[in-house]
DNA sequence: CGTAACCTTGAGTAATGTCAAGACTGGTGG
DNA sequence: CCACCAGTCTTGACATTACTCAAGGTTACG
């Protein structure tokens, strides 16, 4: 994949419904400046008026708001493909942070050029939509999962919705993959402490459903992972495209 | 308000976006049929496809999730005017359920016609997208309040999100409100338990932030109760008319 | 007036947080 | 190549929040 067009961005919206070869065409010709960021940038500020939309080409990123307290949520994970702040677009003030979780190359495009291409083609602004929803649908999830599930559950679910959008984003093949976040970071997720996350992660550990090396994870038993979690795909919308 | 025109639809949007002469005149002109639901009625059900979207003319409804372990999950609350199941409306199949919490007057619009006007006029489209961005934002600061607020804390937000929700939607003063939710209800929207949440209340009354009767909550203090909440209403996006 | 739903309260328990120290790892400069 | 350093992970002991269970009180409503 070319990190510097936005066939990403096409590539991504194309997961979740049609888009015809004139939508396309306008899509890849929105203009954009690329930009790299180190690890820990933040691509969009709190309080930020928003002059650009950004879309990650790779790398991954996530939402977190700090609360008043010093406390830290992260309320959103990014994966390339992701316009990470259409929301910021239309909302005009940024309500919460995007930071990058890797290093990242991104798009940046104008304001103005988001909103007129989705005014032109309704197919775009469909896409726009779409996704902006499943995002909500995710949060949706992720509300229920730190509101009723406890850690070792909680960290099941988690890490089976990585496993999947990973596969998707990336191609990998679901099993094994390379979760990018510090055990901090994954606290920060499923608002618990750093310590009961790695004790928790050691829990699944011995009871063999996961292994462990580094940030690396594997997926020992997927069916009984995604028992501990109650996971069920539904909510990620893969399969809107079997209409 | 006629509580059998979409009239309340168009008002709804309009609180965040322009509407149009023209794009007014094509969202009064939908198709709908008039439903009147009683308290804990299902207007949507986790695995139904969508052949409708309901707009909620009168009454609460709240948007549920329940694990395997049969815990539940309050996602989201919506208001007079909210569209209920647009997501449900794209995404095909529902992930989630959405429940009458008091007696609801709702308009059932087909998805035909909604992906149409949706196509047609851009504005309809653009103030939809909006809808969806804020139902999004509202969802992260509440992944944010579960996370990583306490049980005090967390119950003085949501009585502060509330009391600007209820006067918005409703045009009530904002001081003094009625909370139709029991305290059941509100554990499974902040994640606690029901006796939890009463021994909060309670202790949010004792401080002198709030009075309590039945449902009907005042607020006593309000600068207090947000700063017990670390409540700043930016999310809920209430300005973005003021370009 | 009786009933169901809801609220209130207490006592004991379990899950998770806090604090603190030590171990490991990868990267950096000498 | 080595020594060091910052960031991360690991572990233990202890504190606290919130949950569970259970009983009794209250309210709304037929």
């Amino acid at each position: 994949m070319d990190h510097h067009t936005l066939e990403r961005l096409v590539c991504k919206l194309r997961t979740r419904c049609r888009i015809d070869a004139v939508a396309e065409a306008a899509l890849l010709a929105l203009p954009f400046t690329v930009r790299t960021m180190p690890r820990g940038q933040y691509i969009v500020r709190e309080g930020d008026i928003a002059r650009r939309a950004c879309v990650l080409l790779d790398g991954f990123a996530y939402r977190q708001k700090i609360l008043d307290d010093g406390g830290r949520q992260i309320v959103a994970l990014q994966v390339p493909g992701d316009a990470v702040d259409l929301q910021n677009t239309l909302l005009k003030v940024a309500d919460h942070n995007v930071q990058a979780l890797t290093a990242v190359v991104a798009a940046e495009i104008p304001r103005a050029a988001i909103l007129d291409i989705a005014g032109k083609h309704p197919s775009v602004a469909h896409a726009f939509w779409l996704d902006t929803l499943v995002d909500g649908a995710i949060a949706f999830e992720w509300i229920a999962n730190i509101g009723r599930r406890d850690a070792r559950r909680r960290l099941a679910h988690l890490l089976c919705e990585c496993a999947i959008r990973l596969q998707v984003s990336g191609g990998r093949d679901g099993e094994t993959f390379t979760l990018p976040l510090t055990q901090e970071q994954l606290s920060d997720i499923l608002g618990l402490t750093g310590v009961h996350i790695n004790r928790t992660l050691r829990q699944l550990a011995a009871e063999g459903l996961i292994a462990r090396d580094r940030q690396a994870i594997r997926i020992l038993d997927d069916r009984a992972l995604r028992n501990a979690g109650g996971f069920t795909p539904a909510y990620l919308h893969l399969d809107l495209l079997d209409d």
